[in-house]
DNA sequence: GACAGAGGGTTTTTT
DNA sequence: ACCCTCTGTC
């Protein structure tokens, strides 16, 4: 089956029925193709039930592009049965059957990354702890990462007396998870796993699937990976596919380290790689190689293609951001000049920060263009606001979604009350809709408090018992009308209120349009049911449809692939990144930035243009930078490096004829400044320096250029430092380290 | 209870 | 540069 339209170890993988397989899938190597197609075979062949056919990806995307996949070449009946989803939205389906084996009541709410955040400032502030000293974002950070490796505050070891404190947060956060019926994502997953080791629920879970597949597998967490070896334990019908050479999460927790753990687990596996790249060009293959091979400790693979050789990768240094905006701008209108569509062309970045400039040179232009990332739709405070209305009436035990509404819209009840109300059920361990219940009882609340609060309990109580009859999107119109919510709004009467109303406006579409698909799928539409659809959700379903040039982060490309690829910022310091203070880098995480820059170049099919600056503004001050050294790793042979001036030259005569120069461009200057000299090997163009003094620059010395001081003589530079002006630190024999502006020294 | 101003931190992101 | 949080004032 499908034997003409797959390699051999595509086909392969796909032909391996029964027992472990572990599929190694270079970057744009047919991975999806081969995951699919082994799927079909599975049901057309070996007539396997495809509700007995369990695939996890990573996103809500690469599951449902699976299931369309699976849809054209299996049927439509196929596809619906089988069991396509997320980590998350997989577990969370299994623990509304049996979670009750670890003690999961089956309507639990799901606690999204706010959400943690603010249960856990209640913990924070219970305990009286100072968040200064335990910050928020850390101390959950802390929590995720024991939980991902599936401990829990009791597993949990504290080596000192902070950690003591952090496993009293811990074990506090937990506690209140659990009095508010609620589970945060990491819960989804390890109570599966919990079910499945030491239940005998377990064996009703591991009974309904006798094969597994799982994607993205590089990317998978010690608990994740505890849970998929542990549901297909019986028949080790496993195949996990991933690329330990995309792996670039390893700072949520993805593990590596689980791919020795699959094949420790499993000796007898098949392991199959993939290393036919049908994407790219030979030079852009090349230039991935060769940055990928200086990685340490991967496995052994060596991907190649029959492509063209293709045109040259770019390599251009531009003065400042603007500068390379407008270089960016430029190559779009080449680009689009060559007969390229706009949703075929991509400009990368590795922070968000970068963007704004890239977004202004864009719009200047009147280019189209989709930025990917930013804030997410259901994080917007009026949707979190409905939502958490919806929540409580249907978990009222909920204290984070009660503690959000209590005064939204404003009703009276003042931090004090509320603090009051939170103290005297905390003391007692109570829910909050506890407290509200018993009113009556809390003698530290003054008389008007006391009834607004009531009034609020009775304002719940109604619409818990409209949602009885109501649908889901009947009771939203009913909570925004009884609570005045889209009212107090429209008075505001900004443009923003209007954006939030209209906003609102579009939950209950979706929530209509969920009711539509439930009906569809034979279910009826619960509360329930789209709140989970909801926090399990992301946004980023509607890429690239619309014509326009994304913009996104390198880690938001993975996965994907473009015509043409415009990568920004490569800037040691910034690709690969380096927090402010000058830590030394750690070579585990130099080790993930390569990787990261090994999916950027991967993702071009035809044209890769790699753009550094010699300065930029970031975080509010200017920095000097080298070149990433990224830039310096790749192949002579295919790579074309240049600069913003000198961009004719490269390009070819004519390159900038069919466009209007910008004002700020570097390509005016092109016509301005006289021709600039190419250099050998390391390109820097000095023209860029008229207020500069025309002594060594940033570019020219990086690690290990011997140098000259007048005073401290000859030394050699230990590394390169962001700073206002071009600035190293060398070591002097004699002097030790010294940090000096780069203008009081010459290249020895 | 709303708002202004100070202060601190700053990667990457899904679910 | 920007955003979020905390604090103090009215």
């Amino acid at each position: 089956m499908f034997a003409d339209e797959l390699n051999e170890p595509q086909a392969a993988a796909v032909a391996h029925t029964s027992g472990p397989l572990l599929v190694f899938a270079g970057a744009g190597s047919g991975k999806t193709r081969v995951i699919t197609y082994r799927i079909a075979r599975l049901i057309a062949e070996e007539h396997v039930p495809p509700w007995r056919i369990l695939a996890v990806t990573f996103t809500n995307k690469a599951a449902a592009e699976m299931r369309g996949r699976v849809q054209r070449l299996s049927g439509a009946e196929a596809a619906r049965s089988l069991w396509v989803g997320t980590f998350h939205a997989t577990c969370a389906k299994l623990l509304r059957v049996h979670g009750a084996a670890v003690g999961v009541r089956p309507n639990f709410v799901i606690y999204d990354s706010s959400d943690q955040k603010a249960l856990l400032a209640r913990v924070l502030k219970d305990l009286d702890l100072d968040d200064r000293r335990f910050p928020p974002r850390s101390v959950l950070a802390h929590i995720h990462s024991h939980k991902q490796e599936g401990r829990g505050p009791d597993e949990a070891a504290a080596h000192s007396y902070v950690d003591e404190i952090a496993l009293r947060v811990f074990r506090s956060y937990e506690e209140r998870l659990r009095a508010s019926n609620a589970l945060d994502f990491e819960d989804l997953i390890l109570n599966v796993a919990r079910a499945l080791e030491g239940t005998p629920e377990g064996e009703l879970i591991r009974q309904r699937f006798d094969f597994v597949l799982v994607d993205e597998f590089q990317d998978t967490n010690a608990t994740q990976y505890r849970m998929v070896r542990e549901i297909s334990r019986n028949h080790r019908n496993l195949c996990v596919v991933g690329d330990d050479d995309q792996s670039v999460y390893r700072w949520r927790g993805a593990d590596i380290r689980n791919i020795r753990g699959f094949r420790r687990d499993h000796p007898d596996a098949t392991v199959v790689k993939l290393e036919q790249n049908y994407r790219s060009t030979q030079h852009i293959v090349a230039a991935a190689l060769s940055i990928i091979a200086r990685s340490s400790s991967r496995e052994p693979k060596e991907l190649w293609t029959q492509n063209d050789a293709g045109d040259p990768i770019l390599v251009v240094t531009a003065r400042d951001e603007r500068d390379e905006a407008s270089l960016v701008v430029e190559s779009i209108v080449r680009a689009r000049g060559r007969g390229t569509k706009l949703a075929d062309i991509a400009v990368f970045y590795r922070i968000n920060a970068q963007s704004r400039v890239l977004e202004d040179a864009l719009r200047r232009a009147s280019i189209d263009y989709e930025i990917v990332g930013g804030l997410r739709f259901y994080e917007r405070a009026e949707i979190k606001d409905a939502l958490a209305y919806l929540r409580v009436i249907d978990n009222p035990q909920s204290d984070v979604d009660m503690l959000r509404i209590i005064n939204v819209p404003t009703r009276g009840i003042g931090a004090t009350s509320v603090e009051r109300l939170a103290a005297w059920a905390s003391s007692r361990g109570l829910p909050l809709t506890e407290a509200l219940a018993r009113i009556g009882e809390i003698d530290q609340l003054g008389a008007t408090a006391k009834k607004k609060i009531a009034a609020f309990a009775g304002l719940l109580g109604g619409l818990r018992e409209a949602a009885k009859t109501l649908t889901p999107n009947e009771l939203l119109v009913r909570v925004l009308s009884d609570t005045a919510y889209v009212e107090v709004l429209g008075e505001e009467d900004t443009a923003e209120s209007d954006a939030r109303i209209e906003n609102l406006r579009e939950l209950s579409s979706s929530l209509l349009d969920y009711e539509v698909e439930a009906q569809a799928a034979g279910e009826p539409p619960t509360l329930c049911g789209f709140l989970e659809r909801v926090t399990l959700a992301s946004d980023t379903d509607s890429l690239g449809e619309q014509g326009k040039v994304v913009l996104m982060t390198v880690h938001g490309a993975k996965g994907l692939e473009f015509d043409t690829v415009l990568l920004t910022g490569m800037e040691e310091d910034l690709f690969p990144y380096q927090t402010q203070q000058n830590k030394p880098q750690d070579s585990e995480q130099l080790e993930e930035e390569r990787r990261l820059a090994y999916v950027a170049i991967t993702r071009a099919r035809r044209t890769l243009v790699m753009i550094h600056t010699q300065y930029r503004q970031i975080f509010g001050k200017t920095r000097w930078n080298c070149p990433s050294r990224f830039l310096d790793e790749l192949p002579n042979y295919g790579v074309v490096r240049s600069t913003t001036t000198s961009i004719e030259r490269s390009f070819g005569p004519g390159f900038d004829r069919d466009f209007e120069p910008d004002e700020t461009s570097g390509l005016t200057g092109a016509k301005q400044v006289p021709p600039p000299r190419p250099v050998e090997g390391r390109f820097v163009d000095r023209d860029f320096f008229h207020d500069q003094p025309d002594e060594s620059t940033l570019a020219d010395m990086r690690r290990g250029s011997r140098v000259h001081h007048d005073r401290f003589g000859e030394g050699r530079v230990l590394r390169v430092v962001g700073a206002a002006e071009p600035t190293v630190v060398v070591e002097f024999p004699g002097w030790g380290e010294k940090k000096i502006l780069a203008r009081f020294l010459k290249l020895a």
